[in-house]
RNA sequence: GGCGGCGUAGCCAAGUGGCUAAGGCAGAGGUCUGCAAAACCUUCAUUCAUCGGUUCAAAUCCGAUCGCCGCCUCCA
């Protein structure tokens, strides 16, 4: 059974579905004004291994992940671009499907915006106002916080604690400081849309209210997003939701560590983030994803030059296996024998452990998606495997057959999950590591060099082949004499 | 000021009451190798920021202290 830690009690609590076999997730996606940072792919990647697990273990999934496409900072960019909203969220809407692509984040069942549900966000409000919950000044309507009792539960702060702490210049039509905008009267020359309250648009919080609403029900299993969505964000979207159904908005709260550098959390205002894209151009895809998995998505994670590569160095480890293992298999056939037949029992244990690693890693994901403990199982197993490989000489070959099979097929599975792992190892030491532009000359000019080097240790001759190992190496290619023939791998 | 969180080896990072404190990187020694690399083996925290307390038993619970971070304003 699945754990999971719920910001709204504070408690790892046991995933219980509104509908026995389904869960209804909604993630807070992206205020499309600019090209996302390594926080956004934080929570994209983690939300989606998340809702990868749910299917697995054969849930059916409805994942939610909208865009924020208007809003102040959109029209604000436009303004500064001399286009329209519409089209700075067009283009950076793409910019994001393209990043989540090359990270291999999936896409999400529904993918709504927030301007294509403007009349569920007015028929929302509408109905708050009638309840007494909202109030209407001057074509704006703000969402009364005092009316609604529960205000707070989340973010675990009272009223009178933000009243005192409250260090904004506040918008003097509210009734109060705390009361925020779900409909805001346009000025000139800004996107605008008829409501009963005149031209206007949607304030950031009643999206997710009206767009969770229409996909997932009045009451949905998780609501997700970034920490720093607790509070206001997440807070209003209960208030609002709830004051308008009078029903529980959201049984499970999760929110995702911050990406930091230097110890500081990665963001727009502190100017200290990488985009997607820029990092993408250094290191590959499943480097940074391996990267953000490796820490529990609710502890922060330190982007560093350093942990990248130990990310990076933890693949190579892993597809150098995976290089074994497909190097032993190649050419040979699936023995038509029952494995307890053939694997002796100095064997056994390795193959029970292979058998088990779908088991303990689903223990792993169970409390509360614990991906870096599940990752640390794999190369548990990474180890037991090689040290199979490095004695496979005296073994049986059925017998090895199996037990390498086994491996890769288990290796398989739970890579599935994670979204990494799934590459042939040629791919990763050649394509993916020649993208990251360290290798400078053509590989058939490499190739050459290493059949030029082969010919001179043939004879012997120690001198030239070290000498072409060297203009290799210079080039940033690294050569490995093994039994089947000499490999190369960027350096 | 209010609220929340964190502090585990040189580095990254699991572990939240009880077997030998996962896993990786880096380091040291060894096997292997023409030389290398990889891989494998051995080694690498008597100790979990500090100090007290609770308990038969704590890195894990409680209190205090120090340090760091986040939210309280748009923020994943």
């Amino acid at each position: 059974m699945i754990k999971i830690y719920n910001t709204l009690t504070s408690k790892k609590e046991e995933f219980a579905p509104i509908t026995p076999g389904a869960v209804k997730m909604y993630a807070c996606g992206v205020t499309v004004y600019d090209y996302s940072h390594l926080g956004h792919a934080r929570g994209a990647v983690v939300f989606d291994v998340i809702q990868r697990y749910f299917r697995r273990k054969g849930f059916r999934v409805t994942y939610v992940r909208n865009f924020t496409d208007v809003d102040d900072k959109i029209i604000n960019r436009a303004k500064e671009e001399g286009t329209t909203a519409a089209e700075v969220a067009q283009k950076y809407i793409q910019a994001y499907q393209e990043d989540m692509a090359r990270l291999g984040v999936s896409r999400a069942d529904v993918e709504p915006r927030a301007t294509g549900h403007i009349k569920e966000m007015v028929e929302v409000i509408k109905g708050l106002i009638e309840k007494g919950h909202a109030y209407v000044v001057d074509g704006n309507v703000f969402f009364r916080v005092a009316s609604f009792a529960g205000y707070g539960k989340l973010s675990k702060r009272n009223l009178e604690d933000m009243q005192a702490g409250a260090r904004v210049e506040v918008d003097e039509r509210k009734n109060d400081p705390l009361d925020f905008a779900l409909w805001k009267a346009s000025k000139p020359g800004e996107p605008a849309w008829d409501s009963p309250w005149g031209p206007g648009r949607p304030g950031w919080h009643i999206e997710c209210t009206a767009m969770g609403f229409k996909h997932l029900g009045e009451t949905f299993d998780i609501h997700a997003g970034g920490k720093d969505l607790i509070f206001p964000h997440h807070e209003n979207e209960i208030a609002q939701s709830e004051a308008f159904s009078g029903k529980r908005f959201v049984n499970y709260w999760l929110h995702n560590g911050f990406v930091n550098i230097n110890q500081e959390k990665m963001s727009k205002s502190l100017g200290n983030f990488f985009t997607i894209r820029e990092i993408l151009d250094q290191y590959d895809a499943e480097i940074v994803r391996l990267f953000l998995l490796s820490t529990h998505y609710r502890s922060p994670i330190d982007f560093s030059d350093g942990n990248l590569k130990d990310a990076r160095a933890g693949l190579d480890r892993f597809y150098t296996m995976k290089e074994g293992i497909k190097n032993y298999l190649a050419g040979k056939m699936p023995p038509a024998v029952r494995p307890e037949q053939v694997i002796e029992g100095a064997d056994r244990p390795l193959y029970e452990k292979i058998l088990n690693l779908r088991t303990v890693f689903e223990e792993a994901m169970d409390d509360d998606f614990n991906t870096a403990f599940a990752i640390g199982l794999i190369y548990d197993l990474v180890r037991d495997v090689n040290k199979f490989i490095a004695e496979v000489e005296g073994k049986r070959e059925d017998a090895a057959y199996i037990i390498l099979s086994a491996a890769a097929d288990a290796f398989d599975n739970v890579g599935k999950t994670l979204g990494i792992f799934l590459r042939d190892p040629e791919e990763w030491f050649k394509a993916a590591r020649l993208g990251e532009g360290k290798v400078s000359l053509p590989m058939e000019k490499i190739e050459e060099y290493i059949h030029l080097r082969n010919e001179a240790r043939a004879r012997k001759d120690w001198a030239e082949a070290d000498r072409i190992r060297l203009v290799l190496d210079e080039a940033g290619v690294a050569l490995y004499d093994r039994s089947g023939g000499t490999v190369w791998k960027p350096k």
